[in-house]
DNA sequence: TTGGGTGCAAATGATTTGCAACATC
DNA sequence: GATGTTGCAAATCATTTGCACCCAA
């Protein structure tokens, strides 16, 4: 559960402050900002640099222990629970997200890839909707909004 | 063809430096940069404020007219020649793009977000790899650079 | 001990914005 | 002639970096 030093690659160290990134930011429900987390993290009585967060951000999304969305101009992070590839359905709304597990679209890239004459393939997909609560709530108030 | 104006939203202008800037893009071979869209303008000799490409290419990427990508920080214009739903398999090393069609992506993106109960599903996928070439040439010149 | 980690503040770099001059409709 | 657009420069803003000090191994 929290034991991520297990985890975390043999050439970094587990401080203080890592640890606490890596506990806070598994308690978020959604993703969250380096700058969010930061102040979050100022808040719950840590004092911690904003580029120590940057920088144990990058370093835990590189060993695998974070995912990374980008959206509106800055980089969000969120716990990644299963080490297995995945996909997230985002909520425009309210954030909710849902983790996707699957293979179809993984075999369809590769397929048409190799196709192409490509290797190493890697791809990025992320999903957004209006979740069914914001959906019933969207269509309550107004029968569209643009 | 280049008739771009015709496809534009009524509330925008068709100006010079918007004709310049659509013309100028369409002519890159894959994605672009807005920065890298200015000098190659000022190139080509028109005289465009930068600021004045990013209003642009916002505004086409808005219309539809362009597809835009994040990466390395920035964001990376194409134009967009088919108005249909396609996403794009790029090589890392030398930037070749590739349109990709398909509904694989789309159904499946689909039923999952159905069966989640959301609605309105959007949907970003992008695909890198090494073409054929920079395959060939990484293994030519050595094994394994990382 | 000792090299990686941290904190701070300054630097960077892409993108945005205020505003007066200007072109398009 | 009115209004959206352009240009420039200054302003933002997320993220990075230099460097002296500190701590985990």
């Amino acid at each position: 559960m929290d034991n991520k030093k297990a985890r975390s690659a043999g050439g970094s160290r587990w401080t203080q402050q890592r640890a606490a990134i890596s506990e806070q930011i598994e308690k978020a429900p959604g993703f969250v900002s380096a700058q969010q987390l930061h102040e979050e993290l100022m808040h719950a009585g840590h004092s911690i640099g904003l580029a120590t967060v940057y920088r144990n951000l990058q370093t835990l999304a590189d060993e695998g222990l974070l995912d990374v969305l980008y959206s509106d101009g800055q980089n969000l992070y969120r716990s990644c629970a299963s080490p297995a590839h995945h996909h997230h359905l985002v909520c425009r709304q309210c954030g909710k997200t849902v983790e996707v597990y699957g293979t179809v679209v993984e075999d369809w890239a590769r397929k048409i890839a190799t196709a192409e004459g490509f290797t190493e393939v890697t791809h990025t997909l992320e999903m957004y909707g209006l979740c069914a609560e914001c959906t019933a709530a969207a269509n309550g108030q107004n029968q569209r909004q643009e």
